[in-house]
DNA sequence: CAAATATAATAGTAATACTATCAATTGAAA
DNA sequence: TTTCAATTGATAGTATTACTATTATATTTG
């Protein structure tokens, strides 16, 4: 299943790009590193000529991937979202109880990513981190709007769309469908983030997972209840 | 009830800022300008120079009250947070009915904040946007433990926790008032965030509401269900 | 082998995020 | 009424950021 990946490409919306980083060494030694960087340093603190840095290579070059660092981030989220959403699709794709592939596809989107698939030079793990901590920062901008026209959150849509619709069938007549699947998926990544730096406002710990939380929670409101 | 505040002072840890802005003339006009100018260009293209000049006043003057546009953001939304705990206390204290009062406990965390209570130099209606913008930001930062530390989380955490209170209450075998807190108060910003830009992804719109959403949410899960 | 392309190196700009110093103003206490 | 302290303003300065532009040097491809 996930030797899959090893053919086929996670595909970015290429208006993020100037150029294609997975189509040279350079542009995927960008995305390793920026990969690591980002979780070393954080976003703030993170420019591309420190990238160069770590890379042995020239800010100018990095401006010929992605004109901003800004845009590299659209680029990590929107990677992991696709990544995220062929999961969802492959493991939910052949349960045929409505209820069970609910079940599956929370805890997919819910779960921490704590092994790399290593087909790539991503490391999905520290992705992950990074995606618990950055990307909010991703469209929390002023310039949202503008790039949501331009197609940059298309596959975070898809993502939350998809779950929408397992949970919809799972229970038509359920009103919220969209907004449960976008406070599912949000709330998992801040819920990982309260474990990590405030655990004292959340349940996760203790061997208690945010897919336990939102598997329960999803359950009575869907399933149990009336 | 309103006012009450007007008697009363919303009260940010100290720490947050090197001289408190209430007490002086410039502090308020600071407060009251930030709060407009973050909303007109967003955190990220904010500068105390560009503060400065619309109030008339210098930048390093700014900069005798708050040592960073970071820590001006902590005080809005320790501000906030403190505001939003005020109400929810004052607007379910004498509610002795246990679900009565964890319904209106979720109308008070998840409305939207539609009038400025005109007490004061703060908007709240401009505020409320801020905080649905920018309030992650506060947070997300790689300063956040050492920030965590010096209590200027606290306003927040106290938040999560009295409404975990009133959860627990209304039904004391459920094991996840807290992550079903913070969830909700994070999850209604980010409804009313999706409204705005994403509207695709959310049920909250047209006449539904995030406090809608929720409170059919917590109704389901903790009074209906078996 | 030549031409095209990619990368590196260098320089430069405007803005940011401050710090430091000193002058002017105000207001409160002696 | 002076005076002393605190507040604010004005100016200057620094290191860094977030780029753009230009030119040189490799590397790849046709």
């Amino acid at each position: 299943m996930k030797e899959l990946l090893s053919v086929l490409k996670i595909s970015v919306p290429s208006k993020i790009y100037i150029k294609d980083p997975e189509t040279s060494e350079l542009g995927k030694k960008i995305i390793k590193h920026s990969i690591l960087l980002l979780q070393e340093i954080g976003f703030e603190n993170f420019t591309f000529k420190k990238l160069g840095a770590k890379i042995g290579s020239n800010e100018s070059s990095i401006y010929r991937y992605f004109e901003s660092k800004h845009k590299l981030l659209l680029y990590l989220t929107s990677w992991y979202w696709a990544w995220l959403e062929y999961q969802l699709v492959i493991e939910t794709f052949s349960i045929s109880d409505k209820k069970n592939k609910l079940e599956k596809a929370i805890e997919v989107v819910t779960r921490e990513t704590k092994e790399d698939s290593k087909y790539s030079h991503i490391n999905e793990v520290i992705l992950y981190k990074i995606i618990v901590n950055e990307s909010s920062k991703s469209f929390l901008t002023k310039e949202v709007d503008v790039e949501n026209k331009e197609g940059y959150f298309e596959i975070y849509k898809r993502l939350v769309t998809r779950l929408q619709q397992i949970i919809t069938e799972a229970k038509p007549d359920y009103k919220y469908g969209f907004s449960l699947a976008s406070t599912i998926i949000e709330g998992a990544l801040h819920q990982c983030y309260l474990k990590e730096h405030f655990p004292t406002i959340t349940d996760c710990k203790d061997g208690e997972t945010p897919t336990d939380f939102f598997n329960d929670l999803v359950l009575k409101l869907l399933i149990d209840g009336k």
